[in-house]
RNA sequence: GGGCGAGUGGCGGAAUUUGGUAGACGCGCAGGAUUCAGGUUCCUGUGUCCGAAAGGACGUGGGGGUUCAAGUCCCCCCUCGCCCA
């Protein structure tokens, strides 16, 4: 008897290996052809969870299955090590959240290992690394030098109780400070931003050639959001519709100027900067009332269509001269008009949108359409297509033709001219937090806000700070982080207390993969051209939209920078996004207090086993309810393959000659290279397991009937096996092909089908009567159709269905069908 | 409200490309063999209904349609999830 499967043993001694020999480190220069595989590096929030394992097998798995077809494959590893829960932690505890962090990374690096996940570890990268933060703040620099980086005014969330300011994610749902309660306010501040919305265009038709989830892409559209449409001037007039003396005017967005006859009101933003100028005396209070209450409003809260409009808007006492007709309309204020979106005004037309309709209704606004709503319409405002009416010189024209010539009559008119709109807003970038990248600034009271000179980099946090229990950041009361001397002139500054998003730092780490230790740049662009763009990037449905976008913007401006190599459009060609792990249907997170370990299953079973139920489990990209039914299966599957492959069946193995039984096997097997490598391919990984259960079912069956099995169909047989579930379960596999072959089964080079041993030599001829199943016959795979007729004819339990009548119908389908119709 | 995705046995799920045996594979359950017993292991069965069986009818959220043939294509409806508003 062979010794039994010692899953510990043979984990433990193949994670030593190839992290002591450095099997997975790849140079730059290695002359395989190169691929690039990368998993969102994670938040090291301690030992890793089922979400993880579930991530970074899917990423291990691609790695070893590519390696085996001969690739030099990149498989770095970080640490998102930046961010809030270290520093709450730091806030309640008081200790400095760099141990902490620390901490966290090895639990999560050590859980990494013990799950069989293979990296270079050479290449290393952590967010709060003082040599990562210097790039970091760097690249800061040179946006900030190509006018890609500026600092404006722009509200925060400000809780009173706290005297801080608040992320959005530590703000409640209602609107209060997750921390005292208290009701937090929008308060404006001086803070940083990145010019992303210079790149929309780009962002948006560079999409076109990536190979990602189609839905994926679809978001990204719709965050960058473009309209087109016009913007033009409505000259201001009092009450009375009389025009201003001064001459001024309301610049407007609008997508639809096709139906501006039909404006009956307009709108600003509360936070517009006419708003002073534009409100009556009459209307003061009222107006200055309303705008402090908006101010304390969420955007959400103010986009959303809960709840009625009533108390939502107010009358500035103005009007507005529509250049359309030359009628004087009422100018209101409202909370749903944002000042970050277009141009922070709206003519209003509520016949032709719903939001405007219902603000008409609430403060008893005319309404006048001017598309001609389809016969039988029953609804309120009408956005479709149909003839323009109400309109002069419109009238008649379809909703295309009437906003071309709108346009036209704007521009000659010169009240305004067609202009593109994008939803995507510049990327405020400015946290006022202490764990995370300093942002490189001083201020001089001369010079104002100056950047950190290259040669000072980087600007690090000091250690010896007191973390309040009230979250401010403690960088705003450290004096000797605080004083500092102006770059420009020497005297004394202060320098910037804020730091940057955790994004940024998420925005450049897999081009830092591909040369982590240079040190007299972020990255040699000839190291990025050897690897980048990543050939497959895995990670979670949740980042669809930011991180993916920050991480495109960083990469096209780095290029256009000549950082990185120009021609580098894109990061990351393909994109795979995994589904989540729920647990009583809510997202598995730590925040949930729901997280499911692994380390029991790899007590208990082991990695592969583990490892190999994660990917029997369904399909990669559907989301998965957890539960570990099922898990116990491939354990045991696994014991079933150790025995069959250590000779341990009860069986007779011979040696002879190949015999048609024989031959059979040896096809299957054949079969089998050719379905798992296609299912690989597709990442169709539950059918692949599937495939290799019933293969070894197959040769269960075939070692132990009477006849006897060959051994050397056997031995192939398991061979192929082991090297097919290389990726899949690395250990028991390498394990087997060591004691088996000897060597390495990960160096061994992927199994290739031969096609003509593959066919079968007969298949299933299923034979209907009107559509319905009443037999199946054998049949040579490359039957005629006439054969095939004449043999469904000539079966008995057809002619019973038959019943002596003659087919009025054949449909011949060779080799798989014949259907009778009757 | 709009967009996208999903709905298949007791459960997870399968049915690739172009409609062609629905339920692969596993879990669970039942029976048998091994075992003093439990566990392990091996074999067999397992959609529902009728039937002792042979066999038959029904069956992929609901309703309609196209087709020799529909889980798959078309139309309407219901439910759930995600994103946007």
């Amino acid at each position: 008897m062979s010794d039994s499967y010692d899953f510990r043993a043979i984990e433990e001694k193949w994670q030593r290996r190839w992290r002591d020999e450095g099997t997975y480190e790849v140079d730059n220069d290695d002359p395989r052809p190169k691929s690039y595989v990368l998993c969102m590096y994670p938040y090291p929030s301690g030992p890793a969870h089922m979400g993880h394992v579930r991530n970074y097998t899917f990423g291990d798995l691609l790695v070893r299955y590519r390696t085996m077809q001969g690739q030099a494959v990149l498989s770095p590893i970080g640490f998102d090590s930046f961010g809030l829960p270290a520093e709450n932690a730091a806030i309640k505890t008081g200790e400095h959240p760099r141990p902490f962090t620390d901490a966290k990374i090895e639990e999560l690096t050590s859980s990494l290992q013990r799950l069989g996940a293979v990296y270079d570890w050479r290449r290393v990268v952590k967010s709060h690394d003082p040599s990562y933060i210097h790039w970091t703040q760097w690249i800061f620099l040179r946006f900030l030098e190509a006018g890609l980086a500026y600092r404006r005014n722009a509200p925060v969330n400000w809780c009173p109780g706290c005297q801080t300011v608040l992320a959005n994610e530590q703000v409640l749902a209602d609107g209060t400070c997750e921390r005292s309660g208290d009701l937090v306010e929008r308060r404006d501040l001086e803070q940083w931003f990145f010019r992303i919305t210079e790149y929309a265009q780009q962002l948006l038709d560079d999409l076109q050639g990536l190979d990602w989830p189609e839905r994926v892409k679809t978001m990204q559209r719709n965050w960058i959001g473009r309209s087109e449409g016009a913007e033009f001037d409505l000259v201001l007039a009092d009450g009375e519709g009389t025009p201003r003396a001064d001459g001024l005017a309301l610049r407007v967005f609008t997508t639809r100027p096709d139906t501006s006859f039909g404006m009956t009101y307009a709108v600003m933003a509360p936070e517009h900067p006419l708003v002073p100028e534009v409100t009556s005396d009459a209307q003061r209070a009222e107006v200055e009332a309303f705008v402090a209450k908006v101010r304390q409003a969420s955007e959400l809260e103010r986009v959303s269509s809960e709840g009625g409009l009533d108390k939502r808007g107010v009358f500035t006492g103005s009007t507005v001269i529509n250049p359309f007709n030359g009628k004087a309309v009422p100018l209101y204020l409202a909370d749903y008009v944002l000042m970050g979106y277009g141009t922070g005004a709206i003519m209003a037309v509520p016949a032709e949108d719903q939001r405007d309709w219902d603000f008409a209704q609430a403060y008893d606004l005319p309404i006048v359409r001017t598309v001609q709503p389809p016969e039988g319409w029953e609804g309120e405002a009408y956005t479709g297509d149909g003839p323009t009416i109400n309109s002069e010189w419109l009238d008649g024209l379809g909703k295309a033709e009437a906003i071309a010539k709108a346009i036209d009559w704007l521009e000659v008119e010169g009240h305004g001219e067609g202009t593109v709109n994008y939803r995507l807003r510049d990327w405020l970038l400015s946290r006022q937090r202490f764990w995370g990248c300093p942002i490189p600034i001083v201020y001089c009271p001369e010079h104002g806000a100056v950047p950190v000179p290259d040669d000072q980099l980087p600007v690090l946090a000091p250690d010896d700070v007191e973390f309040r229990p009230t979250g401010e950041s403690p960088l705003r009361f450290h004096e000797g982080f605080l004083a500092t001397t102006c770059p420009v002139c020497g005297g004394p500054a202060t320098r910037e207390t804020d730091t940057m998003d955790t994004f940024v730092d998420s925005s450049w780490y897999f081009l830092r993969f591909a040369d982590p230790t240079n040190e007299d740049a972020p990255f040699d662009p000839a190291a990025v051209a050897e690897w980048l763009p990543v050939d497959q990037y895995i990670g979670g449905i949740e980042h669809a939209i930011l991180h993916l976008m920050y991480a495109r913007f960083f990469t096209k401006a780095l290029a256009d920078l000549g950082v990185a190599p120009k021609e580098l459009r894109e990061p990351f060609e393909r994109l795979f996004t995994q589904g989540m792990i729920r647990m009583g249907g809510t997202k598995m997170s730590k925040s949930k207090g729901n997280l499911v370990a692994p380390e029991p299953y790899l007590d208990s079973m082991g990695a592969d086993s583990l490892r190999l139920f994660h990917l029997f489990a369904g399909p990669p990209q559907d989301d998965m309810e957890w539960s570990d039914t099922g898990i116990e299966g491939c354990s045991r599957f696994l014991h079933r393959v150790w025995r069959l492959a250590t000779g341990d069946v009860a069986g007779t193995v011979v040696e002879r000659e190949s015999t048609a039984v024989d031959e059979e096997v040896e096809a299957s097997r054949h079969r089998l290279i050719q379905r798992v490598t296609d299912e690989y391919e597709r990442w169709s990984y539950n059918t692949a397991v599937a495939g290799f259960m019933e293969f070894t079912n197959a040769l269960y069956k075939y070692v132990q009937s009477d006849a006897g099995a060959r051994q050397a169909t056997v031995d192939e047989a398991v061979d192929t096996l082991l090297l097919l579930l290389a990726p899949m379960t690395p250990h028991f596999s390498a394990e087997l092909w060591e004691r088996r072959r000897g060597g390495e089964v990960h160096a061994e080079p992927w199994p290739v089908a031969d096609a003509a041993k593959a066919v079968h030599e007969l298949v299933t001829l299923v034979v209907q009567v009107n559509g319905k199943v009443r037999d199946t016959l054998e049949v040579a795979p490359d039957i005629s159709e006439a054969d095939a007729e004449a043999a469904a004819l000539a079966s008995a339990k057809v002619q019973a269905f038959l019943d002596g009548a003659e087919p009025r119908k054949v449909i011949v389908r060779p080799p798989k069908l014949v259907n009778l119709v009757v």
